[in-house]
DNA sequence: TAGATTGTTAATCGATTAACAATC
DNA sequence: TAGATTGTTAATCGATTAACAATC
């Protein structure tokens, strides 16, 4: 059997997990078939890019029905999700790393939420969310036993650098950074950086600016 | 006097804001100059966008000395903010909400935090960080009374759609969109969205695929 | 059959980068 | 002066969209 294994572009990726929630939805209410201009109207875009996405990914509709709902949420299930599961960590449990683990929770089973590490001992060495917590202390063996590919940062920016170091030291693959603080990483650590003051910058210019 | 009035690139927007994040601590180091390539290093871009960037914007550097840290944080913020300011609201003080809240606070003078929504009685009727938070069935009201001009939703899925015809119907012209929905906005407001389990898994998938 | 949709290539658009002149 | 940097245009690259063939 031959795999379509390049790499797929970044922005496809980025739409297809979009693509997959949206799915997700439809298949709660019974939708089963699925057309590309009704996906591309969810999310803004046009059905000749979802068409191309979904080709790009090696997956097919049928003509003048459109696309399973189920096929797809698999096909997609096939790209962006590891077969085996893939195991994540959040590092700074204030309000913004409680926000991702509660919303987490049961909602991707590939990614295996599988610790949690604070400073701060009331949070420490007890379950939040039925995920146990450890001291940031533990890093270097918590990432490496439990096999921690992806850390997700959302400490205080002053210990942005410093956590980023240790997750790294400590053999991750993968680091969602959600401090305000740009990060360095080797080159075989993926980064992804967001910061929500940007956004909001963003659409105060945008708002102001496009009206006129 | 004329004013260079364009729009700017959507990316370079960004770009901008990000910029004045690290000027603001280059400036609280004591920093007084600043060469493309070092802003540019320190986020992870090359030094011929941070010049293009800053050329776009009409600001100008100082040949074999860099930038003037303070002047150029003041060029971004003729950009970027509105001279009397813009004020913000937040829909759902949840834990998302809450981080944003917290994160938010003081450092953007220019976006005034002015009214917080939510449904909880334990919540609505009184000020939280200092600032007033109310029943969402009062949006109306307020974000008219108030000038409100930005709405941020972290709502529950379920509570996003109806969140946001609330706020577009009150008279908002920006949005930043950060439940899992996608939403459906009037051509005249501004919609931005953000959802961290797609950047999770793109962390998930590149992680995975690019360590050969 | 006509119409609607998928699948795919080619053209276009926009964003980044290369090249280099200017100048301190 | 030589070297380093800014500023800017032109070339390249990548992402989106247009066009259209295939087919149900």
């Amino acid at each position: 059997m031959f795999m379509k294994m390049e790499l797929l572009p970044a922005k496809t990726v980025e739409r297809l997990s979009e693509y997959r929630r949206t799915l997700i939805n439809c298949l709660k209410e019974g939708k089963e078939f699925i057309y590309s201009h009704e996906l591309a109207r969810l999310h803004h875009k046009t059905a000749v890019q979802v068409r191309r996405d979904i080709m790009l990914m090696g997956f097919s509709g049928i003509q003048r029905k459109g696309y399973r709902v189920k096929e797809m949420i698999d096909a997609i299930g096939k790209i962006l999700d590891c077969k085996n599961g893939q195991n994540v960590a959040i590092v700074g449990i204030g309000h913004l790393g409680t926000a991702i683990l509660q919303y987490f929770t049961g909602k991707r089973p590939k990614l295996k939420m599988t610790a949690l590490f604070d400073v701060d001992k009331n949070k420490t060495g007890r379950e939040i969310n039925g995920i146990p917590c450890y001291h940031v202390d533990e890093i270097p063996e918590i990432v490496e036993d439990k096999n921690i590919e992806i850390g997700i940062i959302t400490v205080p920016p002053e210990y942005a650098k410093e956590t980023a170091e240790r997750l790294i030291s400590a053999g991750i693959s993968g680091i969602l950074n959600l401090t305000t603080i740009p990060l360095n990483v080797p080159e075989d650590v993926y980064l992804e950086e967001y910061d929500m003051i940007t956004s909001l910058e963003k659409v105060a210019y945008f708002s102001r600016v496009l009206k006129k």
